[in-house]
DNA sequence: GATCCAGACTGAATCGATCCAGAAGAGGTG
DNA sequence: CACCTCTTCTGGATCGATTCAGTCTGGATC
C-alpha cells in the first residue's frame, strides 16, 4: 500500500497534524522539523495529501464543471464552443481552478447521475435551454452554476449572453435591405427529432430551444416590417449544428420554382454548409451566419460576431468571482454585424 | 446546513448504511423501505451522496486528468490539439469518465502542486518531453498516464505517437523529389526562449522537444540522402505555435538573395503562417506543413496527415481500458504524405 | 418442534486528510 | 518567583460517505 498521512507521522514520530501543517501551512512548525518530515516522506514514496479526502475535509475541490447541452465530442467540433472554451481556461487559469468536462450519457437516469456526482465547486452550462433538467439537478446540490443565455426568471440566476433577437434582426435587417423579401431560415433542431429540410411552426415562439428561438424571432421580426408575414417565410431544419446537415437542410431547396433568394442560418457552421451545397450558385444566392467563427472570414460569410472567447471567459469568471452587486451577475455582451461578400442586393428578374 | 445522508437515515429511522444502500445498491433493501427514503431524502432537499465523500470511501474518482505541455487556453487555439481532445471526450463518453483540464500554473513549485492536487485516477498528457517533470510527479502519485510521444524507456509506460521522423522524412522526400536543394526548417521552440526567425542548432539531436526533434531529423535525412548537409539547411524559430509565430518567423527570409526555395514546417499552423506572410510570393516557393488540420486542405497545403481525434480516442483508451497485454501499450499510428498545390518543382533559375 | 435459510437491516470500522482547542516548554518581564 | 506570551506540537473530532461482518425475523422443511 502506499503510505498515507498517518504513516508518515508515526515514521517521524510527530502526530498527524504535524505532518500535515508541513505541507500546508509551514509557518506552524520549525523549519527543522518540516525538513525532516517532507524527507521522511519522500523516502517512504508518500505522493503527498490525497487530494480526495483534502477535498472533502475542506469542503470544496478547486475545480469547475462544464456542462453541454450537447455530446461533449461534439462541443469539440463546433469552432463556437471551442472559442467559448477557450474563455473559460483563459479565467480558470487564472484563478488556479480545473475544469472538469463531464460527458452526459444518454440515459435520462444515467445522465442526472452525471450531474450529481461530478466533484465540483460550480457549474458553467452552455448553451442551456430555459430550464434544463440539469439546472434543478444543479440547484438541488446547492452548487452556484452560470449559463450562457438569458434566463426565464431574471435577477437570480447568473448568465453571460447576448440579445439574440436583436443581434439576428440586424443581419435580418441588412439582407431586407439589399431588398431580399423571398428568404428561408435556417436553424440546427428547430424541433427535435423532425427530418432535415423544410418544416412548419407556428411561429418563432414555438421552437423549444431559446437560442434558436430568439433569432428565428429577430429575423422574422426584419421581414415583418416590410410586410413578409411568418407563413411567407421558409423554415429549414438541420438535424445538428454542422456543416454537413447545412447542406443537408437545403439540399433541393433551389431546384423548385420560386426558390428563396436568401438563406439566413442561425450559425456561420450551418451558414457555412449552405455555401458548400449551393456550389456555383453561391453567385445567386445570399447567405448569412452566425457567431463569425474564424472560417467566416475566410469563406467572405456576412454574419454577426459575439465576442467567443469573452463569453467563457465572463462565465467562469461569474462562478470562480462572483460580483457582489446581484445586477452584475447577468451580462448581455455587444454584437456586431459584420458584412462580407456572402450577401448582395437581389438580381432584379 | 444541506442535510447529509445521515440527517436523511435518522428522518427515515433506519442506519446510514440502508440509505446509503437505497441509492447504490437498491437490491439490498425492500422497495417499500427504499421509496420511504427517497421520498424523505427529496423532503429534505438531500442532494444525493456528496461526490467527493464517495470517492473517498470508493477510492477512485471517475476522471482522468489531461494536461497540457502548453498552456491549456493556448490548447484550444491550436486546431489538431482540440481534435485530439475530441478524441479523448469521445472515449471518456463511452466510458462514462468526466475529463479534468488542469492548467499549469507559471511557478514551478505551483505548476507542481496542480498536478499533485488534481483528483483524477489517471492522466493523459498531451505532447511531454521525454521527461517532462510531471511525469514524475505522476508517477509519485502512482497513478497511470498515457503520454502522445514515444517514451524514452519503452515497455514501461503506455503512448500513442506516429514515427516522427519517418513522418517528417516523407513531407521532405517529397520536396527533395521535386528537386528542393535550398530549403528552410520551421520549428516552434526549437530552443527555448530564443527570438523568432534563423538560429544555429548543432544538429536535429540538440532540440529538446522530441517531437519537434523527431521532425527536424527527418527533415534532414531526406535532404541528407540528396548530399544537402546539416549545415546547408536554414533553421527557423517560432516562438510559439500559431499562425502569427510561423509568419513572423519567416519575415525577411526572402529578402536577401539566394532565399530558399522551399520552407517546411513542423506543423500546419505554422506553415499557415509561412503561406500568410508569403502573400502573393505564395506562388513561388514551395511551402509544407504537419497534421494536415482542417484548414490544410482549404489552403492547398501539402502535408503529413496524421490521425487526431484517433490519437486522442486511443490515448483515453489505453488508460481507461489498459490493454492486458504489456507491449499493446505502444502504440504507433500511420501518417500519410498529403500533396496539395503548396508545394511545386523548382522554377529553373 | 428443531433446524436452516434467505432477505432485510444494523453498527462499527474505514477512506485520508484538516481543523481547533489546548498542552508543553522556552523565553521575557517586573 | 510568579505571571504572561509565543512558538511548537498533539489529540480528538470531523468531513460524508461505503463496506462488511453480523444480527434479527419470518417462513419453509423434515
Amino acid at each position: 500500500m502506499r503510505p498515507t498521512l498517518q504513516d508518515v507521522a508515526a515514521a517521524v514520530g510527530v502526530s498527524r497534524s504535524t505532518v500535515s501543517n508541513a505541507y500546508c501551512r509551514p509557518d506552524q512548525l520549525s523549519a527543522a522539523l518540516r525538513s525532516r518530515i517532507l524527507d521522511t516522506a519522500r523516502q517512504l514514496g508518500y505522493p503527498g495529501p490525497n487530494p480526495t479526502a483534502r477535498s472533502l475535509r475542506r469542503g470544496f475541490v478547486g475545480a469547475i464543471g462544464v456542462l453541454f447541452t450537447s455530446r461533449l465530442s461534439y462541443a469539440f467540433t463546433d469552432p463556437f464552443a471551442v472559442r467559448f472554451l477557450a474563455g473559460v481556461a483563459a479565467a480558470a487559469e487564472r484563478h488556479g481552478t480545473s475544469l472538469l468536462l463531464v460527458p452526459l450519457p444518454t440515459g435520462a437516469t444515467q445522465a442526472r447521475a452525471a450531474v450529481e456526482n461530478a466533484a465540483v465547486d460550480g457549474f458553467c452550462v452552455y448553451c442551456a435551454a430555459d430550464e434544463h433538467w440539469a439546472l434543478d439537478v444543479i440547484r438541488g446540490r446547492g452548487l452556484p452554476f452560470v449559463t450562457t443565455a438569458p434566463r426565464a426568471d431574471p435577477g437570480v440566476d447568473r448568465y453571460v449572453g447576448i440579445d439574440e433577437q436583436a443581434a439576428a434582426r440586424s443581419v435580418a435587417d441588412h439582407l431586407v435591405g439589399l431588398g431580399h423579401r423571398r428568404v428561408a431560415l435556417l436553424g440546427d433542431s428547430i424541433l427535435p427529432d423532425v427530418p432535415p429540410g423544410p418544416l412548419r411552426l407556428a411561429g418563432a415562439d414555438a421552437a423549444p430551444h431559446p437560442t434558436t428561438r430568439g433569432r428565428l424571432a429577430g429575423f422574422a421580426d426584419a421581414l415583418a416590417a416590410v410586410g413578409v408575414g411568418w407563413p411567407d417565410i421558409t423554415l429549414l431544419n438541420a438535424t445538428d449544428n454542422s456543416r454537413a446537415a447545412g447542406a443537408e437542410a437545403v439540399a433541393g431547396l433551389f431546384a423548385g420554382d420560386d426558390p428563396p433568394t436568401a438563406v439566413l442560418a442561425a450559425s456561420d457552421v450551418l451558414a457555412l454548409g449552405v455555401l458548400d451545397a449551393l456550389g456555383e450558385r453561391a453567385a445567386t444566392v445570399s447567405v448569412t451566419g452566425f457567431d463569425d467563427i474564424a472560417e467566416a472570414a475566410t469563406a467572405g460569410l456576412t454574419t454577426v460576431r459575439q465576442p467567443a472567447e469573452e463569453k467563457g471567459r465572463i462565465a467562469a469568471e461569474l462562478l470562480l468571482d462572483p460580483p457582489v452587486d446581484e445586477a452584475a451577475g447577468q451580462v448581455l455582451l455587444p454584437t456586431e454585424l459584420v458584412v462580407r461578400t456572402s450577401t448582395r442586393p437581389v438580381p432584379r428578374s
